[in-house]
DNA sequence: TTCAGCTTGGTGACAATATCACCGAAGTTT
DNA sequence: AAACTTCGGTGATATTGTCACCAAGCTGAA
């Protein structure tokens, strides 16, 4: 047993499965790397198999036939897309894209054995359901805040979300029009009045967070 | 075998399955009437069952912390609301309705009874991951159309799929206000601009389609 | 190096949508 | 009929989106 085949150590909720299931799930499995930037999934380019990402972050974002393009959730080690490739195998002709936001390893495995592990396990399928609720529950977020919450408190939010801690944030405001979903001119102006009450300092690609508790409490609904 | 256990047959997925996994659905279900205007499920009235809808419709919407309101999806007749009830039960605290939008016929089936079922059937796994990938789908063009489509395509859209092929729809502008996720004030500015057109009359309660044609034409990108 | 082209970000004018504070008309209840 | 509720309308203003630009910085090729 090599220590590349450990990975389903790695998910929680997967863990706990029978050993002759973890078994099946790393006998019939096999581990790919994409570079960042790499397009994992998207139209015209469905993938045959079920990925557990063992490392990176993959993010998934749909283009709008008006042309816009909005972030819609993002898959991070851990955790796998099974609800979204199952998605796209079933209506291939919707257009979400996911792409490597870093460099990826993802352990990947086939419908059939996917189908197979869902029937044999019960704890498997507790994966899979509870993967599926959340990322249910979180769209419905999406769609509220999409609807309803000012664009302030949005990018605010985002900010924080997307800063991991650290200070400096490298993104430029392209990037950020296509996390709320927004136009380039209006993040430009939020920046700007954010710069103004000196939360933020500006740089080309980069935003640095001088006030996270002011972003914070503008972003108070969640975190 | 009473006819009223033949709910099975009515639903295109669940037809094909096994008879003896038939009988299983069958006998560990029961069959539920809701009258019109029930809350099925809810915030803090999270149902114990799987609900398989054998006639009416399940309007399914969210309240914001803002107060504002939102039609997510509807349950027809022939669909289950697994992934909703799945979704209430990991994440309780979420705050989804589901109403009755008609009387609602709905046949019930425990936790325990669907997880075996998905374990049996394949056939049954391919039931609740195709409902699983619709709707999540529909979430993803929901947040499209409410991030970027213009309200009157939105409106016109609207008006097309509730009159059902009818000439009156009964609704208020409030009813729409909440379909859309926007405010009453701009339902009325925008219904007021198709009648200026002559594409609609109105009257208290309802709305008359008078040219379908040119509603249809606006609200091009879809039916 | 210098120029061309691309990316990034800024600006003003304007359009679309949301919000707020009202108002009156039409139904409903008592 | 009076009180109340629901339904829809209106004007003023704030927020957000769209359009048409422009300029600064970066990159790559001549």
């Amino acid at each position: 047993m090599t220590v590349a085949h450990e990975w389903v150590e790695r998910f929680p909720g997967l863990s706990r499965l029978k050993p002759e299931i973890k078994q099946l799930l790393i006998s019939q499995s096999a581990i790919h790397e994409f570079p960042k930037g790499t397009t994992i999934f998207g139209p015209g380019n469905s993938p045959e198999n079920m990925l557990f990402l063992l490392d990176g972050t993959l993010r998934v974002q749909q283009v709008s036939d008006t042309g816009h393009e909005i972030v819609l959730y993002r898959i991070h080690a851990g955790e796998s897309c099974v609800l979204t490739t199952a998605c796209l195998l079933a209506y291939e002709d919707y257009s979400a894209d996911g792409i490597a936001e870093t460099p990826v390893q993802a352990a990947a495995v086939s419908r059939d054995v996917f189908d197979e592990l869902v029937a044999q396990s019960k704890s498997f399928r507790s994966f899979v359901f509870a993967a599926f609720s959340k990322r249910i529950t979180g769209l419905f977020q999406m769609i509220d805040e999409v609807a309803f919450q000012r664009l302030d408190v949005r990018l605010a939010d985002k900010l924080i979300a997307l800063s991991n801690g650290q200070d400096v944030v490298k993104t430029t405001h392209q990037k950020l029009l296509i996390e709320l979903g927004t136009a380039r001119e209006v993040v430009s102006r939020q920046l700007q009045e954010f710069q103004r009450r000196g939360w933020i300092e500006q740089a080309r690609g980069s935003v640095q967070l001088l006030d996270r508790v002011q972003l914070k409490q503008l972003a108070k609904h969640n975190t």
